[in-house]
DNA sequence: ACAAAAGTGTTTGTAGTACACCCATGG
DNA sequence: CCATGGGTGTACTACAAACACTTTTGT
């Protein structure tokens, strides 16, 4: 008999009390989305003694709701508070787990079969200190360009993410949660090129954005310490940012 | 001690199998659209010795995926193959079926906490047998603005995917599923007006429903018993519709 | 001078909305 | 003739897309 890997006995060690814990066959995956350096990031795990990465996870307690549960990851992840969180989709493969659980013993809690539930969620990357729990050795921001090689199912999770994220850049309050408080013209315009995979036109972009009457533009340009003109900062108007919402920056019919 | 009631005899009864049969605390609720009589239905069942009303739904056997449950409840329910089906959301309240299940005993099935993934289903009404299950003494076709009172939190279940359904017509396969094999002008514009809650200029409908290219005319028009001007008959270009539907219609940016 | 940022103008094309007109046809 | 259906014309509006010009500002 073989000694059972580090990783295989802090998985046993978790396991004895997820049974008490945590309802059965359901679990959450987070896609957490920041915009830092002109690149929007992804926050992974890497899993212990793997080359394998993997998306923030985990279990609903037996008290909480899936948003809740959910909440709870994210803070434990990244620190930050009154995160942007968004359902989009549910992953029920029967064999979405069989591969990466296949070598460790069967009474694992974590190789029960699992339902996962997605949420995507926006956050201020200046706000985010990034944490690894029991199972992982780091937890970093990934380029969503350059991502590593994902565990089970992650990748399709993190595609689906970005698809509805693409969606609903038009309808949600996307540049709100990613963007720090304060930020300038380029690099609103940047999130949203990164965001939709192309290139917009400045000049259109400019007037589209002052034209939703929900920024505000701050008296101060940024104290620049580099080269060339100071640009404008804004923040955004909440009040009217919400309102904005509601009705949906645009609709079909 | 009370009687207890055939209602609860029968919920002891097929819980009984259900333990061994279907994953626990995982439930699928579906709301089944049809069209009729210049009216948007939906399916529902009235609980045996209840007043209430509930959506069509079950569990997730041990060997299936969350559609595959999705569909063989569908096709209880209705004797219809090749149901459209879309995800559409996850409720997971803690407090969701409480209300419902408080007079029952703690040991049966249905009373565990249960996360329910919703799907909504388009299906061609005149395909359709309801039948109902078990625990409902009916299952029938309800006019969406004329519901009954709702069982648990179904009718939030209900509203979600009606608003799911008005913000995807744009983009999917909807007149293709809810319409007969064929179809009237008039019909297709009274469906779309049903679902988006309210009227389209007919010129207008006309001409986008035709530049659209996924409708083929038929030769001959409906033989009409009744009066006036034949209305033409249409059908779907199946192979243009779903490349079509790629695309979709239209995206925003 | 140069490079980035800011603000504005113009043109073209497309799509939605509203209204209106004419024809066809079955009773 | 009338009610319904079918098909088209047109004008107004909004918006997106592409491009261009000007001005401001920090090094």
């Amino acid at each position: 008999m073989e000694q059972p890997s580090e990783f295989q006995s802090l998985l046993e060690e978790s396991s004895r009390s997820a049974w008490q814990l945590y309802v059965p066959h359901i679990s959450v995956d987070c896609v957490v989305f920041g915009f830092h350096e002109a690149s929007l990031k992804v926050l992974l795990l890497k899993m212990k003694d793997q080359e394998l990465w993997g998306l923030p996870g985990g279990y609903m307690k037996i008290e909480e709701e899936l948003r809740e549960a959910a909440v709870r990851i994210l803070e434990e992840r990244t620190g930050a508070h009154n995160i942007f969180l968004q359902q989009f989709g549910v992953f029920s493969d029967l064999n979405r787990s069989e591969g990466f659980f296949q070598d460790f013993p069967d009474t694992l809690w974590m190789k029960q079969r699992f339902i996962s539930v997605g949420f995507y969620a926006l956050v201020d990357y200046t706000k985010v200190q990034p944490q690894a729990d029991n199972l992982s050795s780091t937890c970093a921001w990934q380029d969503i360009n350059r991502l590593p090689e994902l565990m089970m199912d992650h990748r399709q999770i993190f595609d689906e993410a970005l698809l509805t994220l693409r969606r609903q850049l038009n309808y949600k309050p996307i540049g709100y949660n990613l963007l720090p408080e304060e930020f300038t013209m380029p690099e609103l315009q940047k999130l949203y090129e990164l965001i939709l995979g192309k290139k917009l036109n400045r000049g259109n972009f400019y007037r589209k954005m002052v034209g939703y009457d929900i920024l505000e533009k701050l008296d101060e340009p940024r104290k620049s310490g580099g080269a060339y003109k100071a640009p404008n900062l804004y923040k955004f108007h909440v009040e009217r940012y919400q309102t904005a919402l509601q009705n949906g920056f645009k609709e079909g019919w």
